[in-house]
DNA sequence: TAGCATTACTTTAGACTTCGATAGTCGTGT
DNA sequence: ACACGACTATCGAAGTCTAAAGTAATGCTA
C-alpha cells in the first residue's frame, strides 16, 4: 500500500514546483542549444564566456566552481576548444600544479560575436513574459539558491 | 567594441533570470542525484517512475515525449533497467513496430520503495522555502512552460 | 498487390558528465 | 633534507545525451 504516509499539500506543492523547474529548464535549454548548434556546444560556450570575462584566464578548479562541473569534465571540453584554436593552456610558473585556460585571439573574436548572439536568444525566448513575473522569478530563485548554497 | 548595442534593464533581467534558473537546477539536481546515487541514476529513476504510474506500460515514443529525451537515448537506459531485472520490453502484437516498456515485479517493488524516498528528498531540499514562495514559483514557472510549449 | 511514405525503435559517432584513481607539485613540520 | 598531507589536473570506466542514418513494420494508394 503506497498510501502509508500520504503527502501534505505543502509537500506536494514543493514536488510540483521542482517538476516545473525541471521542465522549464529542459525546454529552454533545448531552444538555446539549438540556437547555438552550428557554432558551439553549450558547455563549450559556458567555458568560453567565463574565460572571456576574466582577465588572465582561469584555472580548472576555478572554472569548476563557477560552472558547477567537475574538473575531470573540463579536461575534455578544454581539449576540444584547444583543438579548435579557441583556447589554450598555460601552466602557472608560480605553481606548476595549476593551469590557466586562456583565449586565443581567435577565441576572443569568436566570443565577441557569439556571446551577444546568445544573449539575444535568451531575451527573445522570454520576451513575452511579464516584467513583474521576471522580477518575481529572479528573487524567488535567489531564495532557492541561497537555501541550496548554505547546505553542507 | 562590445558596447555597440547595450542591453536594456528588462533584457538584462531576463538573462539574469535564466542564469538563476540554471544555477538552481544544477544545485538541486546535484543534491537529489546524490541522494539516489547508490540505487539508481536520475534518468533511470525517471523512466521507472513514469512506467510505474501508467498501467500497461509505455512505448518509447510516449516516454520520449514525457521525459523530453530522444528515443535513441531511451534504448540504452531501458537496456540497463532490463539488465538489472527491473523492466522488460514487450512487443505490441497489434503493431509490431511498438514496444511497451513494463515493470517486472521486482521493478514494481523497487519503485514503491524508491519513489517515496525520492519525494521525501525533494520535500526536504525545499522545506525551508516559504509556502507562498513555492506557490509563486509554481505559477510563474507554469507561465514559462506555457510560453515554451507554444513555440513551433 | 506493388510501390511508397510514415512510424517506431536501434545503431552510430561525438560530446558531456560523474566518480574514483593516479601522478605531479607545493607547503609544512620534523 | 625529507616525509606527509593537501591540492591540481588527467585518465578510465560507466552512464547520459543528441542528431543522423539504418532497419523493420505498417498503411496508403494506384
Amino acid at each position: 500500500m503506497p498510501e502509508r504516509n500520504p503527502l501534505s499539500a505543502a509537500e506536494r506543492a514543493r514536488i510540483g514546483m521542482w517538476l516545473r523547474l525541471v521542465r522549464c529548464y529542459n525546454l529552454a535549454l533545448r531552444e538555446l542549444s539549438s540556437s547555438l548548434r552550428e557554432d558551439c556546444t553549450i558547455p563549450q560556450f559556458d567555458v568560453l564566456a567565463q574565460i572571456r570575462r576574466s582577465e588572465d584566464g582561469l584555472t580548472f578548479s576555478a572554472l569548476s566552481e563557477r560552472l558547477l562541473v567537475t574538473a575531470g569534465n573540463l579536461t575534455g571540453i578544454v581539449d576540444r576548444l584547444e583543438k579548435r584554436g579557441l583556447a589554450r593552456r598555460e601552466v602557472n610558473p608560480k605553481d606548476r600544479r595549476q593551469t590557466f585556460i586562456k583565449l586565443t585571439p581567435e577565441g576572443t573574436k569568436y566570443c565577441d560575436e557569439l556571446i551577444p548572439r546568445h544573449e539575444k536568444a535568451i531575451v527573445e525566448l522570454f520576451r513575452e513574459l511579464g516584467d513583474n513575473t521576471v522580477q518575481n522569478l529572479r528573487s524567488d530563485l535567489d531564495a532557492i539558491a541561497a537555501l541550496l548554497d548554505s547546505r553542507d
